[in-house]
DNA sequence: CCTTGCTCCTCTAGTCGCTAGAGATTGTAC
DNA sequence: GTACAATCTCTAGCGACTAGAGGAGCAAGG
């Protein structure tokens, strides 16, 4: 009656591959699912969307470590505030940092792009852009 | 007479490690670079703009090959405009991607943040704004 | 001149985040 | 009941580094 699915149908819905998910499993970002008496597993609907959330957080670039502290933000809503203030605001100003250099590079590529429908691109200055030090906002690392 | 620099001073300047210098060059990122007599690397001023550039690419997620894309285009100015500019289309629609999903969860981090504030995640959203449909631009891949 | 110590060299192996494949089992559809 | 698809576990590979071994070069002090 319950309406858990199979992996596969995970993986369909969410667009992340089978072997990701179980791997997702193996490094603590998605739970244990409960297995069927068959020993496959399947999900109830949350899951879903945790594993829609994990794939646009790697997408953008972040690592399993900084997911998997982000999704405890939401797991444990009555824990320390601190914490959670803590990582969030670490988070959001590389969230923040990114955004700066990718509008940069946006920047230059675009006018790139405009010159090169003149006809020629013979003053590229793709590398300037983003290897100069005021886009940097070096966050270690 | 020249301000030719060893491949230590090159890291300092750039904050690229000297091993992942080398790995660069191994992959083609980076030219092969003269030699002194005691077969050691020295690079050219320019080495140190077309590094800064690989490693802000490589923190904003584009891989290697894009980065060769990227620098190419830089490279040989004169060569084929229409190669060029299909190559800069494709990174502007992901570059634009990136900041919109990016910002979406720039705000989510900001909104949590302020609840933060007021003692209580209770209410903690964060996998809801990356997981749904809305903010998701398929790019494919 | 020689030793101390740093940088550099090459090479191999390990890490992270997947991804692909082998080989076995199960479940479903004709 | 047999074919075929989906699942299971396990191992191995890949991309992009990163760390370490083992050796050579060079500059500075005694």
């Amino acid at each position: 009656m319950s309406k858990e699915v199979a992996i596969g149908v995970l993986s369909r819905e969410t667009g992340v591959k089978v072997p990701t998910i179980r791997y997702y499993e193996s490094v603590g970002l998605m739970p244990q699912p409960s297995r069927t008496e068959a020993n496959r597993r399947h999900y109830g609907p949350e899951a879903v969307n945790r594993l829609r959330f994990i794939r646009h957080a790697r997408e953008l670039g972040f690592e399993v470590d900084a997911i998997r502290q982000l999704l405890d933000l939401s797991d444990q809503p009555e824990r320390s505030c601190k914490a959670a203030d803590a990582i969030a605001r670490r988070h959001l100003s590389e969230i923040k940092s990114r955004i700066t250099r990718l509008r940069a590079l946006e920047r230059e590529v675009q006018r790139m792009l405009a010159e090169c429908a003149c006809g020629r691109i013979s003053d590229c200055r793709v590398i300037d852009v983003l290897s100069h030090h005021e886009h940097c906002l070096h966050h270690g690392k």
